[in-house]
DNA sequence: GACAATCCGGAACGCGGTTCCGTATCGTTT
DNA sequence: AAACGATACGGAACCGCGTTCCGGATTGTC
């Protein structure tokens, strides 16, 4: 009943020491990630979890791995808050329109970007194992957002034709540098991605749509 | 008459081979920065020109130095290619307005940026010495860049109060990636980003400004 | 308690940036 | 033209970091 797949004969359970490593590298890189950023060196991290360079590899191959163990449930929280928009906005009692909607799912998803060191920049990278880490919070974030949009474009807020990914990644990229250069404000040139997004030539929302 | 400074006693004038060799440095910085990005190792530049690590150091102490070098002139172009647009949209018979011209301008700067490898994450990384490089580009182009939004701003096309610092490293920003991933096309965003600067609510260029 | 599966630690290698200094080359002076 | 400083060159060497690998310790099972 609890077992595995069939072809998965559950030779042995995993180990205490293991289960306790893996633990304490967790919280570990939660403390490293927090005060040097995701790209802090492998070793301050394996030193911080007082285990050797071995056992950090052994539990997360890659750098991506491990920054997905520590994050990976916010990114869970951000999926989880855009459904509950999306539902608040469908609702027929709600005030909010999807636009709105939009708005407040793209200014949590940047709270997320932005307070994460180094975060905005490694998914920017062009290295393949932070490709991967993109990968990941793409396909988690993605189908939210493509449904926030297809919501707000239906209501003739948006103009249609936005793709939900190039989106999320533009409004990654755009979070670059916020920490490194005060003249630079990602908020607000995300604001202004935003606005590029509503239908163009109205200033009233839409014509067909019910409206109180 | 043809000296430097009465403070500066010109001791020697440099050497032929110095001279020599930065030449080939910067030939051989071009073809390597073309091949596999700015971020290429030294000692591949060093050794496409044929000289010792010591030399390319000598001549250009960070990598900044070097890429600005190389890739300064088309810089300059930039700007020439900003003032040509800003005369021609303040000429009377033009029927090229200065949001058009802005238009024009960003296009000509993603060009810059996309072509030349890496370039995006260069300036878009935290490293010390890019962000000096990131300094140089945008002293040269940010005024640029704000002669053109003010432009705009007084023909009321665009909304008051966009910082043109900001919107040249949100465009730079965007470009990021661009090479490493085919499902995202930084022009799209681009585009957005500059719909978003127009006026909200009308969409009619100016109420008061003059129009044939 | 013995045995094998599992896991650990850290030495070791490769790569790239950067520094440093003995040597070669150049320009000038005599 | 020969000698002599000034200048520039080359690349060995060092450091930091990512990654691999394996001898040995630890754990679960019999």
């Amino acid at each position: 009943m609890t077992e595995q797949d069939p072809a998965t004969p559950p030779r042995r359970a995993r180990r205490v020491d293991a289960r306790r490593n893996e633990q304490r590298l967790l919280d570990a890189a939660a403390t490293v990630f927090a005060t040097s950023g995701v790209d802090a060196p492998i070793r301050t991290i394996a030193a911080e979890a007082g285990v050797g360079l071995g056992t950090i590899y052994r539990h997360f191959p890659t750098r991506t791995e491990l920054v997905v163990a520590v994050y990976g449930h916010q990114v869970e929280a951000c999926v989880d808050v855009g459904q509950r928009l999306l539902a608040e906005a469908a609702s027929a009692t709600s005030a909010a329109s999807p636009f709105d909607a939009l708005l407040v799912w793209v200014d949590r998803f940047v709270d997320f970007v932005i307070t994460k060191h180094g975060l905005a920049d490694a998914l920017g990278s062009d290295d393949a194992g932070f490709q991967r880490l993109h990968a990941y919070f793409l396909d988690r974030l993605v189908p939210v957002c493509a449904e926030l949009l297809a919501a707000a474009e239906r209501s003739g807020q948006i103009t249609p034709g936005v793709d939900a990914y190039e989106l999320m990644r533009g409004i990654g990229n755009l979070c670059v540098g916020h920490e490194t250069d005060a003249r630079y404000d990602p908020r607000h040139m995300i604001g202004l991605l935003v606005r590029g997004l509503r239908v163009s030539g109205t200033g009233s929302p839409a014509p067909s749509s019910a409206n109180p």
